[in-house]
DNA sequence: TGTGATCATGGAATGGTTTCCATGGAATCG
DNA sequence: CGATTCCATGGAAACCATTCCATGATCACA
């Protein structure tokens, strides 16, 4: 290490060299195991590589080799507990196969989504793991047309063809519906995500199609249209329950929402569970010590990491893998498990009018209700 | 785009150079914005290097300049809502600055953060925020040896002298006693963190100076030496139930250990806030819909975050920065607000007898009981 | 002992970008 | 119109690690 006042200069492979008595050609290839060595020069060039403490310059490595030895993860937000944990197996998977994950948080926003797609292709990471959003255009299709290998996971984008993993949120959703109604619940209330994410359609199709098969009331007023995101799980929770006539069960397409969702229902003094029940798809750890705990649908986050991985290494290899969809199941808990009678359910809304149902015909033209852009899951 | 077969060649800014029909020197100097460069070259440039979609080599870049516009955030598990928040903060804090952030996850193992290190030494980041693990062996003395600019957040490490970011626990954890005093409590139980952490060592040290001034029970076994996981929250309430004089309030060093605690609390059936009062360090944004809501100490990871970002930066400037002590404060809500008499808490406890405090000095040798390892936060 | 093979080693080129230095042209001023 | 300045531009070096190619040495075998 040389030390020049109290800057310190990166120390090279000439140095390591240098003092081991050898050229950098030869440190070069004690470094990287080639068999053309001496013992004693792998010897002496392992000691001054320890001595100095010899970091090999990623960069100039990357420039000279092809391979950065570095995948990108781009997830919408890392404060939602699901990509959380996308993010950790996804980065314990890479790390054993010798990969680095370089996160990137487009915090929902298109923008910065671009913005870090750029500097991942920038950094010329050998493969990209996506949670995407908005449609196909900006950087992220730069990254198909430059070929760079990519997999989508949780999400896709329908104009983008490239392997991926997601969930069958249909199986999961219709369980859901069938044992709200099992209970005696005819009109669920649908918290739904917002329908620029694939995950967004998707849930809310299986939603609607299991409502229409079970027989369920299929008033377009009990969808709310979220944006995945807590407050618009709220603001879901305020609209259904104004309704003429309310909801006794509700449904999140997610978990923030959910979480969302169930402050309002604590403020409003609404017993989850005996007032109304409850299911989020996504299932998060805590959600089971709730109180009452959580029905939920729940996916595995480690298999959807754990594959995405092994996809983006094929594909970096010149496979072309198949995508891979991943059962959804329903666990009930506390939340959804007693029968509520319909009446008890309207008392529980706010001063609502019994049974004014005409009412809500009329109000149907302002049937979907947005709760802002685009955002994430 | 050149395309060879189905390999697509990167382009350089010789390509785009000479689409625009100049040097490549020209192109770099129109790319980086040098006033020395003509209004036809800048156009030309621009045009072609959106032309080609052209994304400069991350890699060659850095290898000239001495910067890489990239720091290193280290933590020990994004698991952790805490240190998912804090991943979030820095990250875009340091996005406003111009750098990109590169997540290393420890994984709460020592040898996790040494391979992340290394990495993140080798990608020659421009600094790094760590919320460092261990002693101060391994390659987070090369750091320093490195003169790499670092900081810490979160925690601290003794032997090691470098500006940080931490929390005052002594404030929070003072008022979280008092208020619990004030409710009747004597006997308050403490699921401690690992004492290879600085937080661990630091809250446990308030929760004894704190203890003694108020007077309470200093019983040793009613400490329990957990890890900052989850599992240790856990078994600490078993543990501190099965004493002959269990105690009627709980206060847990972190939020896992707390989710762990609070789901053994619902099995045994015992009533937070009525028949045993809880206290967290560390504020979950769903800590409050918990029923009931959650007391929690707690201290601001946005701020947190965004000082660190605010130091590292002045290090990397040259600079020297004070370390930066943030406050803690006490929110109190229905887990601790209740009021309880001694009786009602030891009718809580299993088959506890009542009046054996003798028996409890005879068991004292065990009194610190270990969960494990050394872990995170 | 001589020839061929084997093998460790060093020199030099390579990768993409930036920047110093020199060049040449245009513009300005006397 | 000539001299001086300014400025855009291109050539080339430098950053650091890797690898091809050539060199020289050692060894074995005929």
């Amino acid at each position: 290490m040389i030390t020049t006042g109290c800057v310190v200069v990166d120390i090279t492979i000439r140095d390591v060299a240098a003092l081991a008595g050898v050229s950098p050609a030869t440190a070069s290839r004690v470094m990287s195991g080639h068999p053309a060595t001496s013992p004693a020069a792998r010897a002496r060039v392992a000691a001054a590589a320890s001595e100095l403490d010899y970091h090999p310059n990623a960069q100039a490595q990357a420039l000279r080799n092809t391979r950065t030895d570095s995948i990108g993860l781009l997830v919408p937000d890392v404060r939602n507990p699901f990509f959380a944990d996308l993010a950790h197996t996804v980065e314990q998977a890479a790390l054993v196969e010798g990969y680095v994950t370089l996160l990137g948080n487009a915090n929902e926003r298109k923008e910065q989504q671009d913005r870090y797609l750029d500097t991942l292709i920038s950094r010329r990471v050998d493969g990209i793991i996506a949670a995407p959003l908005g449609d196909g255009s900006g950087n992220i299709r730069s990254l198909i047309e430059r070929g760079i290998p990519t997999v989508f996971v949780d999400r896709t984008i329908s104009s983008i063809d490239v392997p991926s993993v997601t969930t069958d949120s249909e199986a999961g959703i219709r369980q859901a519906v069938k044992h709200l109604a099992t209970l005696g619940h005819t009109r669920i209330g649908y918290i739904s995500g917002p329908q620029t994410t694939s995950t967004g359609r998707d849930r809310f199709a299986a939603f609607t199609s299991a409502i229409a098969d079970t027989g369920l009331s299929q008033d377009p007023e009990l969808v709310y249209l979220g944006d995945f995101q807590s407050a618009s799980g709220s603001a879901g929770v305020h609209a259904l329950l104004e309704l003429t006539d309310p909801p006794t069960a509700l449904l999140a397409a997610d978990s923030l929402m959910a979480v969302g969702a169930i402050a309002i229902l604590h403020k409003r003094s609404l017993r989850i569970g005996t007032d109304i029940a409850m299911i989020a798809f996504d299932d998060i750890e805590w959600f089971a010590l709730l109180n009452p705990a959580l029905s939920v649908i729940s996916h595995s986050v480690e298999d959807m990491g754990r594959i995405a991985v092994e996809l983006l290494l094929r594909v970096i290899a010149g496979d072309s893998p198949e995508s891979v969809v991943l059962p959804s199941e329903l666990i009930i808990r506390d939340s959804s498990s007693s029968c509520i009678a319909p009446a008890a359910a309207a008392e529980a809304s706010a001063p609502a009018i019994q049974s004014a149902a005409i009412q809500s015909a009329a109000i149907q033209s302002a049937a979907i209700q947005s709760a802002g852009e685009n955002r994430h899951e």
